[in-house]
DNA sequence: TTGTATGCGTTATCAT
DNA sequence: ATGATAACGCATACAA
C-alpha cells in the first residue's frame, strides 16, 4: 500500500538504516547520499509513518492541550497561538476540553498521557483544586505548561499574566476618575487568576485609603452573563450603590452595562466600569468597555516554545519556571476620563 | 517502565493474545475471564499503547480537523461540538488551521494524512478553489466531511445549512419591513456559502419585483470589520442610499451599525440591517442585530457522527451524502418590526 | 560512513 | 476458548 523505508532501500541499494538516518539528517551520513535519498523519497512519494516512529523512539511530536472550553475568545486565541507555533516546528496539536469539570479534566489528562504527547499545555477547569493528575506527566519527563489558570503548588512551567498588578491598576484607574465606592465581581477564589485579581482590587483600595465594603464584593461562580445581571441588581438595591465596578471578566462587565442601561443609569457618569480580558465585544458595546488586555495569542506561542526548548535542551525537571507577561489597561467609554 | 499486555499475561497465566482480546471485548473470550483480565488490568494500572495498536491495526481513533482559524465564534463552537462528540466515543481530535491560506491547507492536509487520522473534518480556506489535496483521503478510504464551506464538485460527506434559503428569508424579512433598496455585503463568490447567500438575496428581490441595483451589491474579500466600514461609506455616498442591508456575515454588519451610528443615521428607521451567523456580539450591540442563526455546535456533532458511522458501517465511498441543517432568522432591534 | 539485527507493544493469522 | 507466532514501520546498538 504505502511505501516504506524498505522500499526505498531496495530501490536505492542501501540498507534501511541508512535510509532512516538520511531521512532524519543524521550526521554520520554523507551529504551527497543524504540528499540523494531525500530526493528519491520525495519522488517516490514516501510518507513517514509517524506511529511507527513514535512507537520506536517514544517521542510523538504531538503536544496536548487541555482547556476548559474552546469557544471562548481568550481560549480560542490561546489555542490559535499554540497551533501556529507548533505547526511551524512540525508538531501536531491534540485538543481536549474539560468543560470546566474536574472529572473530565482527569479523564482527558489520562487520555493525553496515553497518546504519549511530548508536552502538555493546560489551563485548569473552574472546579479544579487538586492537580495530582498531572504528576504522571512530570514523572515521565513530559513537560507540563500551565497557562493563565495555574495551580499554586505544582512545580512546573507556568505562563501567566500579573493578575494582581493588573487588577491593582484597573482599580486604581477607577479611583483616579473619582470613584469612591468601587464594587468588584470576583470569580472562584481557589483559582489563582480570580484570587489575585481580588487581592489587587483590595490593595488598591487600601493604598488609596478607601474603606473596604464587603457588600460591594460579589462572588460569582462562573462570571457568566446571567450572574453579571444578578450581581448588578444586587448592587443597585444597596442603600449606597457603587459608583464604579471592577469585574474580573468582560462577560460579567458587559452584562452589567446592558442591565444598567436598561435601568437608565448613566455609564460612566453614575457608574464607571472596567472589565478584564478585552473580548472582541468590549470595543463594540455602547458604551465601549474599558478593560485589561491579555496577550492570549502570545501566551500560546510562548507555552509551546517552552515545551520545545524543554525537549531539545532536556532541561532538569522539578523546577518551577514562571513567565509573567505584560498586560495593558485599555481605556474606553465606560471610563470617565476617556 | 510502563506495563504491557505481556506483564499482564505473566501475572495472570494467560497468553498475550488472550489478554489483548479480553481487553478489546472479543467475542471468543469467556465473560468471566474477560472481566477478570480487565479488572486486573485496571488494578495494575495498565495503559494501552495506542501508537502500537494503531501501527498494527492501521486504525488511529483520531480524527483531524482542518479549519481556517480557531478564534472565530462559529469555528470554535464547531470544534467544540466535534470534540465533545469525539471524546464520548473515545476518539482524539487533532486540529490544524489554514489561516485561510490555500498552501497551508494543503500542507496541513498532508500532515493529517500522515497522522493516519481515521476521518477528516474540513471547512475550506477563503482561498481554496481546488480540492484535489483531499483525494488521497478518500482514495485510502478515509472519510472526509466538509462543513459549512464546502466544495461543489468533490464527492464526499457534506454538512451544511441552506444558505440560499436562509439568505432568501433574511432578504424577505427586510422587504416585509418595507425596505425598497436593499444592499448586500457579499463574500468571495467561489465559496458556496457566499455564492448561495448572494443568490438567495437576488431571488428574493426578484420574487418581490424589486429591481436589482448592482451598486447595492458590495463584494468584500474577507467580510472583515474594516471592509464593512468601507462598504458602508460607499453606500452612503450613493445618490440613492439603501434603506436596508443584508450582510453575508455578522462582522461586517456590526461594522455597518457602528459606522451608521457615528454618522447619526437611525437604525432601523433609516436603514434596517440583518446579518448572518449570530455571533455573540450580535445580541449585545446597540441596536441588537437581527441575523441568521447557524447551528454550529450541532454541525460539529453531526460531522463526527458521520465519520463514526462510516468507519463502523464501512459505507461505500464515492457517494456524496449531504446533510442540510435548519437555520432560523433571529429578529432583533435592527429590524423595524421588532 | 554504512549494514545487521533487534525490539517498541500491539493485533491478526493460524493453529490447537 | 485459548495459545504461538509473525508482522506493522521505524530507530538504534552494535558490528564492520
Amino acid at each position: 500500500m504505502s511505501i516504506t523505508i524498505y522500499d526505498l532501500a531496495k530501490k536505492l541499494n542501501y540498507s534501511p538504516s541508512t535510509i532512516s538516518r538520511a531521512l532524519n539528517n543524521h550526521k554520520s551520513i554523507g551529504k551527497k547520499t543524504t540528499l540523494n535519498i531525500q530526493k528519491a523519497a520525495k519522488e517516490m512519494g514516501y510518507k513517514p509513518n509517524t506511529q511507527a516512529a513514535s512507537l520506536r523512539s517514544k517521542q510523538s511530536k504531538t503536544i496536548g492541550i487541555l482547556i476548559s472550553r474552546i469557544n471562548r475568545p481568550f481560549v480560542s486565541t490561546l489555542i490559535s497561538g499554540i497551533e501556529d507555533a507548533a505547526r511551524k516546528s512540525g508538531y501536531n496539536v491534540l485538543i481536549s476540553q474539560s468543560n470546566d469539570h474536574y472529572k473530565d479534566e482527569i479523564t482527558n489528562a489520562n487520555t493525553l498521557l496515553q497518546s504519549r504527547v511530548s508536552g502538555l499545555i493546560v489551563s485548569l477547569s473552574m472546579e479544579t483544586k487538586n492537580t495530582d493528575h498531572f504528576k504522571e506527566f512530570t514523572d515521565q519527563g513530559i513537560p507540563v505548561v500551565f497557562v493563565d489558570r495555574v495551580p499554586l503548588s505544582f512545580n512546573s512551567y507556568k505562563v501567566i499574566i500579573d493578575n494582581y498588578n493588573s487588577a491593582f491598576q484597573a482599580t486604581q484607574h477607577l479611583i483616579e476618575q473619582g470613584c469612591k465606592r468601587i464594587a468588584h465581581f470576583a470569580g472562584s477564589q481557589h483559582l489563582n487568576v480570580y484570587n489575585q485579581r481580588r487581592s489587587g482590587y483590595l490593595d488598591a483600595l487600601k493604598h488609596h485609603n478607601i474603606p473596604i465594603d464587603k457588600e460591594l464584593i460579589i462572588n460569582l461562580k462562573s462570571l457568566s452573563f446571567e450572574e453579571g445581571k444578578i450581581a448588578t441588581e444586587k448592587l443597585l438595591k444597596l442603600p449606597l450603590p457603587p459608583d464604579g465596578i471592577f469585574s474580573a471578566n468582560d462577560t460579567a462587565a458587559l452584562s452589567a452595562i446592558t442591565y444598567l442601561k436598561e435601568q437608565q443609569i448613566r455609564i460612566p457618569e453614575d457608574i464607571a466600569i472596567i472589565g478584564f480580558n478585552d473580548d472582541p465585544i468590549a470595543s463594540i458595546i455602547e458604551p465601549s468597555l474599558s478593560t485589561v488586555s491579555h496577550p492570549a495569542y502570545k501566551m500560546g506561542e510562548l507555552s509551546f516554545q517552552r515545551i520545545l526548548e524543554h525537549t531539545t535542551d532536556r532541561t532538569i525537571a522539578g523546577v518551577s519556571e514562571i513567565f509573567v507577561l505584560d498586560t495593558s489597561i485599555i481605556i474606553r467609554k465606560s471610563s470617565k476620563r476617556y
